[in-house]
DNA sequence: ATTAGTGCAAACTATTTGCAATAAG
DNA sequence: CTTATTGCAAATAGTTTGCACTAAT
């Protein structure tokens, strides 16, 4: 239902608000574009889909922003495919999984393991791990 | 000592040889490199510290081959900078940290865990773990 | 002989930057 | 009213490609 997306529109436009960041309608529209459509996209992608709506739009707006998102935590940068940035608008965090044969991302829920904090007396932030293979769809044709 | 290395080269030459992949010298320069100076290089790293002895080598020729010898298994290709490939030249499988602020990596070893075969139905071939964080050298100063 | 590799420069692609006009707080 | 953002175009950086020449098998 609306609300629903609506809400979580609306804690992400908080996360702005509380590092005191301009809430532009350019933001609001990739806010929603994030919430409404949950998955994995590369900057070219979200402007090639926006741009239909919002042809005044900028790539470089779109750069611009994901990156600022990403160090907010409201996306994932995964830097799984060779040639660029992918974001994921689900940003709790989990691992991936790349088909070798069709290019498809999966969302892999993180291992229970916890993340180790330290490792070699190394302070550790954060982790990700990504699985490479075939996927169940290209094994099964 | 110096046989320990010919034969670690040799060890890859023959892995050329069994593909039927012509031997050539800057093959073999890049080779010797690559045993003998273990660590993690972009391919600007290796073609500024090789065209020393090489000047007319080619930036062209270390990414051709980079990305030969990593299909072979020679090398390792790493996507934990957000802008380059950095090659391992450490081949045997193992994780990597990257120090947030000193922007050194570091092999870790890969967690006992072993590799899934299947997850979600998919089949794994390969993974890797990247971590994130500041290094023991870097807290300590 | 034949096939593949090298080095060079040019091309390409993802991403970033400079800047004038505009919008947000 | 002041500061930050937008959109555009141009710049940049990493990587790839086309091609004539050369080397490897």
């Amino acid at each position: 239902m609306q609300s629903v997306i609506e809400s979580k529109v609306q804690e992400n436009v908080k996360v702005l608000r509380e590092h005191h960041i301009p809430l532009t309608t350019t933001r609001l529209v990739l806010l929603r574009f994030l919430v409404t459509n949950r998955g994995h996209y590369s900057a070219e992608d979200i402007y090639q889909i926006l741009k239909e709506e919002y042809p005044s739009l900028s790539i470089a707006t779109v750069y611009n922003n994901m990156s600022l998102f990403a160090k907010l935590g409201i996306v994932q940068e995964l830097r799984i495919e060779r040639d660029k940035v992918i974001y994921d608008t689900y940003p709790e965090p989990h691992d991936h999984f790349l088909c070798l044969k069709c290019g498809r991302i999966y969302d892999i829920e993180t291992a229970t393991r916890s993340l180790p904090k330290e490792l070699d007396g190394h302070v550790v932030h954060s982790a990700h791990t990504y699985y490479f293979g075939i996927c169940k769809d290209c094994r099964e044709s």
